[in-house]
DNA sequence: CCAAAAGTGTTATCGATACACCCATGT
DNA sequence: ACATGGGTGTATCGATAACACTTTTGG
């Protein structure tokens, strides 16, 4: 066994996929690479943010460090997801000549942490931090679009991981709107990320059952019909709430 | 950046929870590790079964890898659930140690990637493989054990992941009785992993909606009472059923 | 006949769904 | 006044929860 294991170099690395709500569509921010150059014609693709772990770095620090360098963000929602380990995944000749050329190393083989990250748009962010440059695209297109290594796995994997994870907490969606928001703005991300169409009235009676979210005196401005009232989530609110039907069987002792 | 990640030298590994049910408690696997030797007085401690992946090896296939060396079996029910990567994560000198002499080679950090296996505890093992003892701990002394590394933390998170994916499919399950059962058994299971008391007649009402799950003309055996009836879990008649309250919004198009 | 566990049905409550009309605003 | 989207309530259905007595079997 140990003699398998001697010979290879393997590394560990954080991938991120990150989601913003720009009213209408999912997004998806993906970070574009540069391949080529030497001899060839250069060619160029996309990847999510990710990088190779730093010696001393826990796996979620790792992922706050990349997304901070990426938008100059902080306190922003990562929730680790699952592990990408297919010993093939970097071995496309395209691929591995880029790590090889971004890291200046030789790499074995690379294990990757796949995170989600929940991002509101409207931050402004400092993209195109030194030479990398990112932009939100459509999830729709994701499909479409052949992105580095097996991020297409990876992004797919994260988006059916916040479908879950909305069918479950849909607390998590105000992490992608802004502080103050509408209805139906709320509305029609639920529905853009769970493929659904919601009642109006029935949304609104579910959503607000949720403990921190509260409607203010205020309303949206500068809009050509009937201004839609303004709601906020409360986080401190809310607490442990999580989606409490069946009288929270969640808090029969977790045990251990 | 690149400099600080040429002077270590991690290394993957996975580690797998095996749950099992005995009819009463709710079990889990765990290998004897002795340390010591040397000049200094002998230790022996508990561990999940784990393993640095080999070289050309995917996630899924080294877990399927060490469940098979450990017992025996094949065709186990496993499911990655989360990665740890504490740099600390085996730093214990107790640890460190070990590792060096195990592996007989120096070794960076270790990042680990949790499986949870289900495993009919009927099916006969054959523990004691090749120098590691293995045996069965019943899961409410978990939190008095001190494990290796960090595999409290593993194993909680574990039962914590297998809480949650009972309450959404409680399927699951079936991995753990023998392939007939009583419906006593499966309450008593299903009790125990929760932390729950079902109500016997509601509990029954709500099984028998699960797709494929079957009652037998057939009864138990050999008790001193009346015999249950048993039944039987068809995975084939069960197709994609999952716990379809709510029309299946789980089927709406996963995108990508 | 006794002990032990199995088996079985009805009612009440709650959450989820379906559904349609009037209101406020800007042009 | 009209076009656009905002706001609101009720009735039905289905799932969950509460609840107790009779049956079978072995000893």
């Amino acid at each position: 066994m140990a003699k398998r294991l001697l010979k290879y170099n393997p590394h560990i690395s954080v991938d991120c996929s990150v989601f913003g709500f720009d009213g209408k569509q999912l997004k998806v921010l993906l970070i574009e690479r540069n391949i080529g150059g030497d001899n060839e014609d250069l060619f160029s693709d996309k990847k999510l943010p990710g990088s190779i772990i730093y010696e001393d770095e826990d796996l979620d620090t790792a992922a706050v460090r990349i997304l901070n360098e990426l938008t100059g963000l902080k306190n922003i929602y990562l929730s680790q997801f699952r592990s990408f380990g297919d010993p093939e995944r970097t071995s496309n000749p395209r691929d591995k000549n880029w790590l090889e050329r971004t890291m200046k190393m030789r790499v074995g083989r690379i294990v990757t942490v796949g995170y989600v990250a929940l991002i509101k748009i409207s931050r402004k962010i400092s993209f195109e931090s030194e030479n990398t440059t990112a932009r939100w695209y459509d999830v729709k297109i994701l499909p479409s679009m052949e992105l580095a290594f097996d991020h297409n796995l990876i992004a797919g994997e994260a988006l059916s991981h916040i479908r879950r994870q909305v069918m479950l907490e849909p607390q998590v969606l105000f992490e992608l709107l802004p502080r103050k928001f509408t209805m139906t703005q709320l509305r029609n991300l639920y529905d853009i990320v769970l493929g659904t169409k919601s009642d109006v009235r029935n949304f609104q009676k579910k959503m607000l059952q949720i403990e921190g979210l509260e409607q203010l005196d205020e309303v949206q401005k500068n809009v050509p019909y009937r201004a839609p009232k303004l709601y906020r989530f409360d986080k401190k609110k809310a607490k442990s709430t999580r989606n409490k039907t069946r009288k929270n069987k969640e808090d029969v002792s977790v045990g251990l």
